[in-house]
DNA sequence: ACTGCGTCCTGGGGGC
DNA sequence: TGCCCCCAGGACGCAG
């Protein structure tokens, strides 16, 4: 499943080869696939029709596309088996089974071209492929909205706008307004103390911050040794921005893992080529030794997720 | 305001 | 061999 370091990938690999094509045909296969876009699919692809895309942004695990002369953004979730797959025309003959929806881009505009000498066929037309085997992922065209702080909306636009959509979900921990050491910072832990709820739960909560999923957690508590159902409040700052650091440093290494694929116009988003399963400390380790102390890894049910963790190294708080 | 839990969906894989 | 069922996951929405 995509988590933030997959997503971001798929980020980068959009802004290369997408940037600069307009959009001149949209089919949806799967209305299912078109969600939270209130004018249904029909609405969708007219909407986007005829637009220049100008930039690839993301804020957490929701990636969007900003088009030219609108108030109005292209969002993708990938939900848990979403990938965004270019395809020249040539290799397009035989579509994936699990293509919910295919964009037509035209080829790359000149000043693109100049600025990205490294993109991917830019001088013809390609399919931007929305492939999703358990269609938990969708699409949507979203108007978007100021942000808060007056800071850039997401990592990769400096527009200082979110999709509306989207707009109560937090920065991640990428985003450099919430960087080690800055005021967001310090307000993010200010806010993640004054809770009394458990702290993997806090980590899981979009709108405290995002792009932290069940892995990850369970990754960055093994690192920072603090137990999942340890009360946010009971931690202190210090710790939080500990914990923070190790999510920081765990998703930041899985992203120099895995950052070339989409150099083949093919992006996997699932995980198979296993690049950033191999160093996964906890996530899936039960019975297995700590890679710090040895003692056998426990698993255990936290909000209907499994949860992995070292019983001796992060002890489990008394209830 | 907070928390817990059900819901969406699919096909791979385990169990019989 | 075949078939059935369960399970995984993120985000949301509802009930308490």
């Amino acid at each position: 499943m995509p988590e933030l370091p997959e997503v971001e990938t798929v980020r980068d690999g959009l802004a290369r080869h997408i940037v600069g094509r307009q959009v001149t045909g949209v089919q949806v296969l799967r209305d299912y696939s078109v969600r939270r876009h209130e004018g249904g699919p029909r609405d969708f692809a007219d909407r986007l029709a005829g637009r220049d895309i100008t930039y690839a942004a993301r804020r957490g695990k929701f990636l969007w596309l900003g088009l030219a002369g609108v108030d109005e953004v292209l969002v993708a979730h990938l939900g848990m088996s979403g990938q965004l797959l270019i395809k020249v025309p040539s290799e397009a003959a035989e579509p994936h089974r699990h293509l919910r929806v295919r964009m037509t881009l035209s080829a790359m505009d000149e000043l693109a071209r100049v600025a990205r000498p490294d993109a991917q066929a830019p001088g013809q037309p390609v399919f931007l492929d929305f492939v999703d085997q358990r269609t938990f992922g969708y699409l949507a065209v979203s108007e978007t909205v100021p942000t808060a702080d007056g800071e850039p909306g997401g990592l990769g636009t400096g527009e200082a706008v979110v999709p509306e959509l989207l707009a109560h979900i937090a920065r991640d921990l990428l985003d450099p307004a919430v960087a080690a050491g800055t005021p967001g910072r310090a307000e993010l832990v200010r806010r993640i103390k004054a809770k009394p709820a458990a702290i993997k739960r806090i980590l899981l909560d979009q709108t405290v911050v995002s792009g932290i999923g069940n892995i990850y957690a369970d990754e960055s508590l093994w690192r920072a040794q603090v137990h999942g159902e340890r009360p946010a409040s009971a931690l202190s700052r210090p710790a939080l921005n500990r914990l923070l650091d190790h999510a920081f440093d765990v998703m930041t290494q899985a992203l120099s893992q895995g950052g070339t694929s989409f150099d083949d116009l093919y992006v996997n988003v699932n995980g198979e080529s296993g690049y950033f399963s191999r160093s996964l400390n906890a996530y899936g380790r039960e019975g297995e030794p700590c890679r710090r102390c040895g003692a056998p890894m426990k698993r255990s049910e936290f909000m209907n997720r499994s949860s992995f963790w070292c019983p001796k190294c992060q002890t489990k708080p008394r209830r």
